[in-house]
DNA sequence: GCTATAACTAACTGATTAGTTAGTTATATA
DNA sequence: TATATAACTAACTAATCAGTTAGTTATAGC
């Protein structure tokens, strides 16, 4: 009964996201949320209780949605030393290109948010872990059937490969020349090369 | 002539760096900044005419000082593989340490404002081109005295290594289990041995 | 069609934002 | 010691911040 939503929550959340991931926390106003989403600031707290509250909303979706999606060929069963690779071909491909400068949006929570607020600082964390153990996951099925020696400690290689992927994140973030990029990817097909031998 | 000023202009710059450093740009406000520098309302204007502009001299004072003195064991002329290593794990050491959540300026900058902003894009593409340098110019010195062998692409390797030290920084800044960069450490170390042959 | 319910609109709150200004005070120079 | 100069204090501005509220409207169940 009662008056129906003339919105679609999770949609509303999405576009939130959106916002959320290109201009920052901080940089994102009520207003700016209340202009871009099809929302009203009514219904915007009525549903969500507060712009912190939204904004952990975004970050799981982000997680749900966006990480799920960039990491499907790294985290599936088959994945190996080339998905990795590509991965971060594909990272380096797309610098300075038209949404690159959003970079990701549990790397930008890291720097701005994560040091002053547990909240964020739990999403993160969980996110780094997850993405860590996608990379080391992949290098053990490498190691399963023989791409990769066994002595190559995958775990500690997982967190590093982890590591530098949020390296790349900056860079696309802060729009660094390309070539930067490009270079480091290089580098990093080289090191993956070198965990066959 | 005309009265003194009851301030030192550097120290000030310096303090700001501070909690810029700490907080980020939005998270800092002018009150903040009234409140712990030793300046009033009326000569922080007066010195430093925005926030945005005190901001902008506070990355200056970071590159100046901090920058120079982290990389000062890279940027000699006699540095090589040991003292990159050396840089990498210090800063694993640091993970969830009292100071460790303020990351790096330059990388919490990236993140944060180089997106939006081009003068703190400048000053983090700069930031970033200065230490991909330092890393391969390691590298090329390492060559020289056959340490390295020549086949390896110090540029490209710079580069990789100056991505990668991004992403510590977010991790530091984000207070993420040391274990994880400890992890991360151990396989740059390993990466770096594998220059050598 | 009546009524209970819940979402709607739009104006509002007090706090905080970056930045300014009028009037006061301290010093270097003459 | 008189004066020009520049930094000081403290109150102020208009805009924006996150969040609230009173009154209106639309719908489902009876």
């Amino acid at each position: 009964m009662g008056r129906p939503k003339t919105y679609d929550p999770e949609a509303i959340a999405d576009k939130a996201m959106e916002l959320f991931w290109l201009n920052g926390y901080h940089g994102t106003s009520t207003q700016d949320l209340v202009d871009h989403l099809q929302i009203n600031r009514y219904s915007l707290y009525a549903e969500f209780g507060s712009k912190q509250n939204l904004y952990e909303e975004a970050l799981a979706r982000y997680e749900l949605n966006v990480v799920t999606h960039n990491l499907s060929a790294v985290e599936c069963a088959g994945a190996g030393i080339a998905d990795i690779g590509e991965l971060f071909e594909a990272f380096a491909a797309g610098a300075r290109s038209p949404n690159s400068k959003r970079g990701c949006l549990m790397c930008n929570s890291a720097a701005e948010l994560a040091p002053h607020d547990p909240n964020s600082q739990r999403f993160v964390e969980a996110n780094v872990k997850r993405v860590s153990r996608a990379f080391s996951q992949a290098i053990k099925n490498a190691q399963r059937w023989g791409e990769v020696t066994p002595d190559v400690r995958a775990i500690e290689e997982g967190r590093y490969l982890a590591v530098t992927l949020f390296g790349f994140f900056v860079m696309l973030r802060a729009q660094i020349e390309p070539k930067i990029l490009r270079g480091a990817a290089k580098a990093v097909l080289r090191y993956l090369e070198g965990l066959k031998s």
